[in-house]
DNA sequence: ATGAACGTTGCATATTGTGCAACGCCCTCG
DNA sequence: CGAGGGCGTTGCACAATATGCAACGTTCAT
């Protein structure tokens, strides 16, 4: 909508990839050098970019002071945070914290496996929508007219031979994850890896984020890691009791 | 520079400090509503800032995300390197750069020592864990309970008559490097080699590297080499301060 | 019902960002 | 040592682009 600012703020995400020179940016977006100059100015002075000693460009110190803001902002976050610390206390393994926003689903928390072998995962990031236990959650909640809107928006990568094949298979498991309170990923985005999650209400009953803990096959088969369904789902619970005012319960 | 961009980015901080309406963005940078529209508009679309249920605007979770990518694509070695040249310019000694990763410690760049009598290491080899300058600063950074479980995992070498002889020793050593902030190795690996290191730290304020000098007998003395400890010092903060995104200090 | 508060849109204006070309600097190669 | 290329930087003329205005649509409280 506003030119300059779209295209100042197209040089974050490029840099992110790693330092880039002058001429690299301008390329990029294509525009001149001296116009990408400007632009990297002016980040240069919010301090969103800076200058190495080689004179590439870099995301700057302020660009993490804001993002260290944004997600302490996420108060779910906070809240839930001790929790999941216990939580992988008492199973060991990989425990997510996650919300929707903006279209995609994020990882905003997570607390890693004891267990040698782990699993991939990157906080911040989008997770894959389609087939992830907290994704499911957290979708499952949407009125249905917007469940179905988004499900027709969405590829349906087969990340494996078990990934959600289509939009039908999709609503199909969403409607049965509401049903049921709970969700799974079984190997659908990983062949080795499983997941079981629970949904984390607000005090309106609303699913303002999801959980999930997450083991490979060889450390867990599917089966072990499913008996730790309720020990999740009152973990989920305990923490939307929390956040919608109630005291934590002993 | 660019009017526009300044403006727009003068947005995020105003946001870092709690939501926002509409209204007083544009009042608080003294801009019309359609102005400030437009501008959020472009930060939304960008996901840097989101719109909250009750409409207001609030930092978005890309920010992080963002931050999150730039830092997995950060590269210590490759900014580290310029300042471990300089540094070995300085005092002519070997430095050494490593990281943890996997339960060891590794040497990841070194520049040699300008004198004849050289310390024999390899990059990407392991380094003795239990004596190094370099590992005690790594490990000196987990917590606790965490220090207590790797030692206790550990064996002790007897390199030297000085090498760290067992897990409570070790343990001691942990607690008083990361008190004081760097660490040396006295002839715990070969009896006629001196080491004096320092922590490197990311954004957030753990230590993502070390690194150290080192220098036999032959040629300085411990006491000669400790000499340089503010040296060493300065330059691990000079790397930690252009890793974690600041301009780097005339 | 009525009005206020807020977000949103289209439009005319000139402010603002743009590309160009030229300059200076550093480094490399002949 | 001097020519040449690569790169960042500056000043400028032009028009593309952002801006404020005024009017409209909604929602909410009175």
């Amino acid at each position: 909508m506003s030119q300059t600012v779209d295209r100042a703020l197209s040089i974050l995400p490029l840099l992110a990839e790693g330092p880039a020179d002058l001429g690299q940016v301008a390329d990029r977006l294509g525009v001149h050098k001296s116009t990408a100059l400007r632009l990297l100015r002016t980040l240069h002075e919010h301090g969103l970019v800076f200058r190495q000693s080689d004179q590439r460009y870099r995301l700057g110190a302020r660009l993490f002071a804001l993002a260290q803001e944004a997600v302490e902002n996420l108060d779910v976050r906070e809240i839930a945070h001790p929790h999941l610390l216990a939580l992988n206390e008492k199973c060991g393994h990989t425990v997510h914290l996650a919300v929707y926003e903006e279209q995609e689903v994020l990882y905003i928390d997570k607390v890693e496996s004891r267990y040698p072998v782990r699993m991939y995962s990157r906080i911040g990031k989008p997770v894959a929508i389609t087939v992830a236990a907290v994704a499911k959650l957290l979708l499952s909640d949407f009125p249905e007219a917007e469940r179905r809107a988004i499900a027709e928006k969405l590829d349906f990568p087969a990340y494996t031979s078990r990934s959600t094949p289509n939009a039908a298979a999709f609503l199909k498991e969403l409607a049965q994850v509401r049903e049921q309170g709970w969700a799974t990923d079984l190997g659908g985005h990983e062949e080795s890896i499983n997941c079981v999650g629970a949904p984390i209400r607000g005090a309106d009953g609303r699913v303002v984020a999801a959980m999930s803990v997450s083991a490979p096959n060889v450390v867990v088969t599917a089966e072990e890691l499913l008996r730790l369904l309720p020990l999740v789902r009152r973990t989920a619970e305990a923490i939307s009791r929390e956040y919608s005012g109630h005291a934590p319960e002993k």
